[in-house]
RNA sequence: GGGCGGAUAGCUCAGCGGUAGAGCGUCGCCCUUACAAGGCGAGGGUCACAGGUUCGAAACCUGUUCCGCCCA
């Protein structure tokens, strides 16, 4: 049965129809009753109402390898699905619409309808998340989908809140928070994000009561001066010692404050040495101030604005207050000086506010004993993070933590399960004071008490910060605090896998969280990936304009809806418009190949573009597979190894071998991009490129048994390819799974067996006996390549081999070589005569010759034969100097210093067999042309010849190309050098320099020097003249004389993409080309270049 | 200010003591019956700089310069 693919691979169609099924059958379904070994990721919940971007694209790629990695081997597999309430972030976007909308806040509304509109949100927005991931292939189980606003997480988040609070890990105090005057709510140091800003100094004089001093001090915020409660000097400041004790007069208030010495406060060195203390407007005065005794006094407002305590400046916005404060110091002559001064701006991370240092009642977790249990479990190895080194970042913040303040003045998240007497003391306008109310934890509303006998309470109106819940997530989502199956299964986690960038907020959290909640780390491995960016690197951002949308990718899009800057660089379909489908498969193996464990990943469309075209290799090579397989099914009754295999079957199976077992190690130790990397090689280097080609004859021909083994080799890799790819690529993988006649051990991809390494396949011996099959094909066709030979011309070829062993195999394996490399005929033979005229490519065990005499410009061969021997003695020199250290060769590893010899060795023999090849092929009329006395004046010769032909002046480039070429022929060349230089420039026309590096060839003693060969008689110069490129004139006459080039068509140069049949037949280009030149020879434009280009760097080398 | 990471081909990155690699891009030849989203071939690098360790350094150590991130 051949069901065939279409031709291209359609990424759209084929994705289309697999999650649907994946789901109905409830592969990613977990069964907590399972007696496979779990193995549990929860995905970081995203924001219920936002949208994926590549950041959860990345995040849902690596999860789901491993996810289905793992499933495949055999794993029961939770992958669990949920979605985060994002406080800030959720109340805000509504209330912008709100406010958009209905032109009305969430104050007009009051708190309950509030809330019903962010629910109401929620189920609008909240499924889109969950659809993309879908999209996207991911195979999360959905029955098991989580919200963190759910009544069993919501539970989770009470019970933990009021153990925490009965064990003395969480408490209520009146402590100088972040406030967000903005948002009107306070946020944890992490929500606080430190910006640089130029700002200013102020030196602002205070006077010393009753003393003429005045005691300078300099601020970076003037106006908090007015909640000033202290002044504080160096305890050891000669300077200011004398005033300790004293005291100093608040300009514009009058108050009469302390002058304290501080050392921990205090810098001698910084500004003047003086500095004001504000207890309840700075972090830094706080701690002073709880030294130091002193009186807080808060003088804004939840909005910063001033209040009462700000005298005259009341009501004033804080930036106001501090232009007032300046110009009225000022006007008292009390502002001596404004130096600019560099300072980090605390900045809101939700609204952009300048975060304000406020007191305030709030609740605070208790970090410290949390903390360290959390960082012992890291450093026993409960818990390892990949890659390691963020174990560092992880101690070094857990160790300098604070208590954590997790309540926030909003009303979408969690409410505080702490409870105030109704009947508590009041504020001003009648409504309970809860600043100075004594609250009840409870995990419900309590009942009456000796304090509150009427029963009556009005719970705690402020949330708890979002990652309060989400610290809970690997164990609030298996039910927690029931005792559920899914939680004795799945707990602890196998894997966290998220973004570095919340390692504070959320890991490290979570480890807190579940160690103290199950007494176990919530996750033995965590995985943190790097961000994805954009192509340069730059972060994606919305502002940026640079933020591609994942499914754009998958789907296509208009070019419109991407960034400028990649639209011109994107494939793009007939119309123009569109950028055409990458799909889901080539953009999950994008990220997981990009995911390098400690870098940035630099996305680009046209990499995806790249891994798309992988697809379709794969699409094609099983499109090869269905139309070669005939009636070839695979039953499972013989195991592979069993066929009469060919040599490149055997060959095929230890290279797949190989590959299973590399990707699998990879997996294991999270290299998602090397096992990507091994694959795609893997399928496209090996299998493709050359199993598919070599297993072809077998295929096409009449030999029963060895077409039947080729097939089942070729559906067996196939098999073993698709599984290895399906976690990175589930869609294809399947589609084609599912088409090809392999003996399924399932009904889907996803829950098929993850292929085991087998050392039966295993075949060291293949592999070798493949090595010189392959080099000979290598060979032959690198002479076609630099030849320009077209493919469709069959070629000649002799191979010669010392080695017996070797000879056997080439002759036996004889059909892989001749189509692979086009050939006409092979001659495989021992070390000995050459071929005349041939082009060689000499290799450590095999010499390949393919006659070119009447093909092709034996030049051009000679330039390349003269390429590689200097390659070769480049090598080798540095071989040569290593040996030529005697501590080398005494205190290297003896097997590196005999490797060094082998191949120093091979390098001689290479240069030798090439050195001797260059000779057979030497241009006959070069020799010709060497004098054998001195009874020859070649340069009047030369110039007789010359006298007929035109020789154009050379462009200014090529002049300056010359000239350094002239320089370069001053030292360093051999004689052969010289001779080559001299035939060059002879063939440029400059005389003069071809005369005198011909002289100097003759003049320096060098064995290999054409002039050792006086046999080389000085026949005809003339004709050598005329016919500058004699050699090639041979050449551009024989073809005519072989069978192909019947036509003169054929010596069109120029047409790049000839329409006759036959005109391609011989793809002879240079050959014509060179008659052409000699009719007209004054267009030497585009030789010389070249020739200038590539001796200077050849005659470095030497 | 403290900490972490990076600097290798035009681009994106592997390599982390023993002959500098891959993918993409570039150039040349090809519409060869799986694939032109393709095949074959080629070119391209003082491995940031300066010292040191070593028989040998892209790799290890020290310092310098840039770039990124985190913390204060």
């Amino acid at each position: 049965m051949s069901n065939e693919l279409p031709k291209a691979y359609e990424p759209t169609e084929v994705e289309g129809k697999w999650y649907r099924a994946w789901l109905d059958a409830g592969f990613f379904t977990a069964d907590p009753h399972s007696t496979k070994p779990p193995y549990c990721i929860v995905l970081p919940p995203p924001n219920v109402t936002g949208s994926l971007h590549l950041g959860h694209a990345l995040t849902a790629t690596i999860q789901d390898v491993l996810t289905r990695y793992k499933r495949m081997s055999g794993f029961n597999c939770l992958w669990l699905p949920g979605t985060d309430h994002a406080g800030i972030a959720t109340q805000m976007m509504v209330e912008k619409d709100l406010q958009k909308t209905e032109g009305k806040s969430r104050h007009d509304l009051g708190r309950d309808e509030f809330l019903r509109r962010v629910w109401a949100w929620k189920e609008k927005y909240g499924a889109r998340i969950g659809e993309q991931h879908k999209k996207l292939g991911a195979s999360l189980d959905w029955s098991r989908e989580r919200f963190t606003m759910d009544e069993g997480v919501s539970q989770a988040v009470r019970e933990i809140f009021v153990r925490l609070y009965e064990d003395g890990l969480l408490y209520r105090a009146a402590k100088l928070i972040n406030w967000d005057p903005v948002l009107r709510t306070a946020l944890s140091d992490l929500e606080v994000e430190n910006e640089e800003k130029q700002g200013s100094l102020w030196h602002i004089a205070y006077p010393v009561l009753d003393s003429p001093e005045r005691l300078v001090v300099a601020t970076t915020r003037p106006e908090t001066m007015l909640g000033d409660t202290a002044v504080a000097v160096h305890p050891d400041d000669p300077r200011f010692k004398h005033l300790i004790g004293k005291k100093v007069v608040l300009p514009l208030l009058g108050r009469q404050i302390p002058i304290i010495g501080d050392a921990e406060l205090v810098s001698m060195e910084f500004g003047t040495g003086a500095v004001k203390v504000t207890p309840a407007h700075d972090h830094n005065d706080y701690q002073t101030g709880l030294r130091h005794g002193l009186e807080q006094i808060s003088i804004f407002d939840e909005s910063a604005r001033c209040n009462d305590a700000a005298g005259p400046y009341a009501g004033l916005d804080r930036f106001d207050a501090r232009k007032q404060v300046v110009a009225d110091l000022e006007a008292q002559g009390l502002l001596l000086k404004i130096e600019p001064h560099a300072l980090s701006l605390p900045v809101s991370q939700r609204s952009g506010a300048v975060v304000e240092p406020r007191l305030s009642p709030q609740w605070f977790v208790k970090v410290k004993p949390l903390a360290d249990k959390a960082v012992d479990a890291v450093k026993s190895g409960r818990t390892r993070f990949v890659p390691e080194g963020w174990s560092n970042t992880f101690y070094s913040w857990m160790t300098n933590i604070h208590d954590w303040c997790v309540s926030r003045q909003l009303w979408w998240g969690h409410q505080i399960p702490a409870w105030y007497p109704a009947s508590g003391p009041k504020l001003a306008d009648g409504s309970l004071d809860f600043a100075r109310g004594t609250p009840v934890v409870s995990r419900q509303k309590p009942g009456a008490t000796a304090d509150n006998p009427s029963g009556e309470w009005v719970q705690d109106p402020d949330v708890l910060d979002t990652w309060f819940s989400s610290g809970l997530w690997p164990f609030s989502t298996l039910g927690w605090p029931e005792q559920t199956a899914e939680l004795k299964k799945f707990y602890p986690n196998a894997v966290m896998e998220t973004g570095h960038d919340i390692i504070f907020f959320w890991v490290a959290r979570m480890m807190m969280m579940g160690l103290y909640a199950m007494g176990d780390v919530p996750f033995r491995t965590v995985y943190l990936h790097a961000m994805v960016r954009d192509e340069k690197g730059e972060k994606m951002s919305k502002t940026k304009g640079n933020v591609i949308d994942p499914i754009d990718l998958i789907d296509g899009c208009a070019l419109d809806s991407l960034p400028g800057g990649v639209r011109n660089k994107v494939p793009k379909d007939a119309s123009g418009k569109r950028m055409p489908a990458m799909g889901a498969d080539a953009l999950r193996f994008t990220l997981a190949a990009l995911t390098q464990q400690g870098r940035d990943i630099k996305l680009s469309v046209e990499r995806i573009a790249g891994y798309k075209a992988f697809c379709n290799k794969l699409w094609n090579a099983a499109r090869f597979a269905l139309m070669n397989l005939g009636d070839y099914r695979d039953d499972g009754s013989v195991f592979i190894k069993e066929r009469p295999l060919s040599l490149a079957d055997r060959w095929i199976l230890s290279r797949l071998n190989t590959v299973i077992a590399g990707a699998t190690k990879a997996l294991d130790g999270y290299q998602f991009a090397e096992a990507a990397s091994l694959i795609y090689q893997f399928l496209w280097g090996e299998f493709c490129d050359w199993f598919i080609e070599l297993s072809k004859p077998a295929l096409n021909g009449n030999v029963e048994t060895a077409r039947a083994s080729s097939r089942a080799v070729l559906v067996l890799c196939l098999d073993r390819v698709l599984r290895l790819l399906h976690p990175f690529m589930p869609f294809i993988t399947e589609e084609i799974w599912q088409s090809l006649p392999v003996l399924r051990d399932a009904k889907s991809l996803c829950v098929a067996a993850w292929p085991a390494s087998d050392p039966r396949l295993d075949d060291p011996a293949a592999e070798a006996e493949m090595q010189p099959v392959i080099e000979a094909i290598e060979g032959i066709r690198t002479i076609r390549g630099e030849s320009n030979l077209s493919p469709a011309l069959k070629l000649e070829a002799t191979i010669q081999s010392g080695e017996a062993k070797i000879r056997e195999t080439l002759d036996r394996w004889r059909s892989y070589v001749i189509p692979l490399a086009g050939l006409s005929s092979l001659h495989v033979t021992p070390l000995g005569e050459k071929p005349p005229q041939a082009a060689a490519d000499i290799r450590p065990q095999l010499e390949v010759y393919v006659p070119l005499a009447g093909i092709v410009d034996l030049a051009e061969e000679r330039e390349r034969l003269k390429k590689e021997i200097g390659k070769a003695e480049q090598e080798a020199s540095g071989i040569a100097k290593r040996l030529g250290n005697a501590d080398f060769v005494k205190r290297a590893p003896p097997e590196v210093v005999e490797k060094d010899r082998a191949r120093q060795l091979e390098l001689e023999s290479r240069v030798t067999k090439l050195g001797e090849n260059l000779k057979r092929i030497a241009p006959v009329e070069v020799r010709i042309a060497a004098p054998a006395a001195g009874n020859v004046n070649l340069g009047e010769e030369l110039k007789a010849d010359l006298a007929d032909v035109q020789v154009p002046a050379p462009d200014q480039q090529v002049k300056e190309a010359l000239d350094k070429l002239r320089e370069g022929t001053k030292e360093g060349l051999t004689a052969r050098d010289r001779m080559d230089l001299s035939v060059a420039y002879y063939e440029m026309g400059l005389v003069d320099d071809a005369v005198r590096e011909y002289t100097r060839a003759h003049a320096e003693p060098d064995g290999s020097q054409p002039a050792a060969q006086p046999s080389a008689k000085p026949r005809e110069p003339k004709k050598a003249v005329v016919a500058k490129p004699v050699a090639k004139v041979v050449a551009a006459k024989k073809p005519a004389a072989t069978k192909k080039p019947t036509k003169p068509a054929a010596k069109k140069p120029t047409a790049k993409k000839p329409t006759k049949p036959a005109a391609k037949k011989l793809k002879a280009g240079k050959a014509p080309k060179r008659v052409t030149a000699k009719a007209t020879p004054k267009k030497p434009a585009t030789k010389p270049k070249k020739a200038q280009a590539k001796r200077p760097a050849a005659t470095k080398r030497r």
